[in-house]
DNA sequence: CTTTCCCGCCACCTA
DNA sequence: TAGGTGGCGGGAAAG
């Protein structure tokens, strides 16, 4: 009956007022604000915090504490910051810091399975497409199991597709006993790998679709549709999308993309902002392809001038191919993945506006000192993040 | 009203 | 089993 508290206690035992938006703490009574607590600010804070040559790993206590969240949110944050490089999970409660330098390698290795699955794999269940059942399960590649491959594949067809009543929780596993135990079977076995089964994949999957398309622009209505198949309960929908903000607000505070305003409608949807992943050597980093001319100006590039941090990049290496063994698939990408096209060709032309957009509610931008609207607003790399940024939290 | 998305319960996983 | 993780969706702020 307690039930727990209300939805927003504004602050119980908050043992530091975090910071609040940047510099936008002008109103003395400040009522609660969503937008201070969001995950676009945390990760722009996370990432102040973090984001210096001496930090080598980092404590999730240590992390919610001086940034004076819950434990809950460092995990949103951690998840997809590890699946865009930035971080490794080292050990329960442990991270690794790698930092933005990880990233176009991560990108990289994100294109190149996007673009095989894509291409290869079998096409799975024939075509039944209705509801593709969720995904979650994942046979898992992990190349080079030997005795791994059991004769799971695809529980896929588990529910039939309904077209009877909505409410049932569709996309579970759960009709064939046997298959059902099978699936469990190896998913016990020869999954040793992590278990994220969601933020970090679905932000995987999400920076995929990006990678492969042609054109940068999705909503992410259209990205959950990508991601989940075709029909879906109104619910797996909804949560979906839920998700997809989460991870598009902290990928905005990396501007790994930004928020845009569709053409002549006012559709909202996220630009992918740096067009990397190119297997270069190395040591390069990335980088960069003009834009088409479609584009508009503000488009920037990792690997232009990333901080060089020769000390990291050593060690860098190393680390890297620890967690390289990521492995996952998204298989309904590339069903959907060609629906996407017809779709968004159609839908925007030319064009679009893009807006200015703080997704990390104040992210930070006077730096720049006047932006003006039109042309290249955005400062252009992660640096100027940290740059501008002050955090006032400071817990040593 | 719709869109955005924070909060935190509690199932699940691991040590 | 305890504690770390993190799906999931209610429901309120923002638009």
């Amino acid at each position: 009956m307690e039930s727990a508290l209300p939805q927003h206690q504004q602050q119980e035992a908050r043992p530091r007022p975090m910071l609040a938006g940047g510099g936008a703490a002008k109103s003395r009574h400040h009522a609660y604000s969503r937008k201070e607590k969001s995950l676009g600010l945390l990760c722009s804070n996370f990432m102040v915090l973090y984001d210096r040559d001496d930090v080598e790993s980092i404590g999730l206590d240590e992390a919610a504490k001086s940034l004076g969240v819950e434990r809950r949110r460092i995990y949103d944050i951690v998840n997809v910051l590890e699946s865009v490089g930035i971080l490794v999970r080292k050990a329960k409660n442990r991270y690794t810091w790698i930092g933005f330098d990880g990233v176009p390698m991560a990108l990289r290795e994100l294109k190149e399975r996007a673009l095989r699955e894509k291409s290869g794999l079998a096409p799975l269940q024939t075509e039944q497409q209705s509801a593709s059942t969720m995904s979650d399960d994942e046979d898992d590649d992990k190349l080079g199991n030997p005795d791994g491959d059991i004769e799971n594949e695809k529980l896929s067809q588990t529910m039939d597709n309904p077209s009877d009543k909505p409410g049932a929780p569709r996309c579970r596993l759960r009709s064939g006993t046997l298959l059902f135990a099978s699936f469990l079977f190896n998913m016990c076995y020869m999954c040793h790998h992590r278990k994220e089964k969601s933020l970090g994949l679905l932000t995987q999957n999400f920076v995929k679709l990006f990678l492969t398309m042609e054109v940068d622009t999705i909503s992410l209505d259209e990205a959950a549709k990508l991601l989940l198949g075709e029909g879906h309960e109104e619910t797996n929908m909804r949560t979906k999308v839920r998700r997809l903000y989460d991870i598009a607000n902290v990928l905005s505070s990396l501007n790994l993309i930004e928020k845009i305003q569709q053409g002549d409608t006012r559709k909202p949807a996220f630009r992918w902002l740096g067009r990397a992943a190119k297997p270069s050597t190395e040591n390069s980093v990335t980088v960069a392809v003009p834009p088409p001319g479609k584009s508009v100006s503000n488009k920037r590039a990792f690997g232009t001038d990333i901080t060089n941090t020769d000390m990291l990049r050593s060690n860098l290496h190393s680390k890297i191919q620890k967690k390289a063994k990521l492995g996952e698939r998204g298989d309904i990408l590339k069903n959907c993945k060609v629906a996407v096209q017809s779709r968004l060709g159609q839908g925007k032309n030319n064009g679009f506006v893009y807006g200015p957009f703080h997704p990390a509610g104040a992210r930070k931008h006077e730096l720049d000192g006047g932006n003006k609207p039109g042309q290249r607003e955005r400062a252009e790399d992660w640096e100027s993040l940290s740059v501008s940024f002050r955090p006032q939290y400071q817990n040593q």
